[in-house]
DNA sequence: CCCAAATTGTAGCGTAGGCTACAATTTGGC
DNA sequence: GCCAAATTGTAGCCTACGCTACAATTTGGG
């Protein structure tokens, strides 16, 4: 029977494909990271971050917010009251101030290479969480090179 | 009691989170790309695409495979036999010769810009998957202008 | 040609992240 | 102050993507 080659150009093997498990664990992340943002962003524009604002700015249900909400709280990145705002602790905060860093150099760094904003913005929200520090450096680079830089605010 | 306020600054409805339920659509995509863009580089390279060297190479299981091309035959990108080499059709070859278009490009643009091989091939394998076609343009153009631009071959 | 090893397949389980439907609580306009 | 509307919470249900454990098939060396 016409089966292919199984051990013909079995040189030598061939290699892993560029960093095998790591983009799964990065996406296992990346909800906490984004929801951790868009808290901090609400709390401090205006003054509380609540379920229903949260769903409305994420396109996804209530239902999903307060599920991933009790995921990060058992994670300890927030704290809740029923029926009230959603609160950071002091980690939650930590990584909000580290994605909304790594976020505003990607974006930054695709509007200086000519990328319209608002694709910036859109490409951005997925781009950030792939993004290894040292690729994230090379974009600040290439920004304070431009002197394009903000730093930390 | 001390609620924060609800419609304090509600001046104007906050924008969306740039492009909502685009990144979760892409994530549901990524998988599917990746593997079709595995299985041509493994059919054309050793002229066989089997399930274990899928697992190898992509850093899980043989099962995890098994029940995604399972998925992406239903999808009607690949055609299987027990114990044979997995097929790609029509479709599913069309999409790999994309997906490794846009691989190539990514890699391309960070190593451009100063990123190690081994980095850029990393950070491609996920940000590939983020990269809007107004954003790979612009990837491409920049390429091009450094005449570092390898046309689809 | 035979049988151990390799490969492939499947059953069952877990988590993440979606959803609809419905219940409970709070808010605010009259 | 009351009650309808808004908000928040919860009970299932679904798919994707992992896994372990075990079964079935194929392969290849002796
Ligand atoms: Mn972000
Ligand atoms: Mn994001
Ligand atoms: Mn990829
Ligand atoms: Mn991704």
């Amino acid at each position: 029977m016409n089966r292919p080659p199984t051990k013909s150009v079995k040189a030598y093997p061939l290699p892993l494909k560029g960093n095998p498990g790591r983009t799964r664990e990065e996406h296992s992340q990346e909800t906490a990271l984004d929801y951790a943002e868009l808290i901090a962003e609400l709390i401090s524009t205006t003054g509380a971050a609540r379920v229903t604002e949260l769903a409305r700015r994420l396109g996804v249900t209530h239902v999903t917010v307060n599920r991933t909400i009790q995921r990060l709280q058992r994670g300890g990145l927030v704290r809740t009251r029923p029926y009230h705002s959603i609160l950071l602790t002091g980690a939650g905060w930590k990584l909000s101030e580290e994605s909304r860093r790594r976020h505003e150099i990607v974006v930054g760094f695709l509007k200086s290479i000519g990328i319209p904003d608002a694709v910036a913005r859109s490409d951005a929200e997925g781009m950030e969480h792939h993004v290894s520090k040292k690729t994230l450096a090379a974009f600040v680079k290439h920004l304070k090179r431009r002197g394009l830089h903000k730093p930390s605010r």
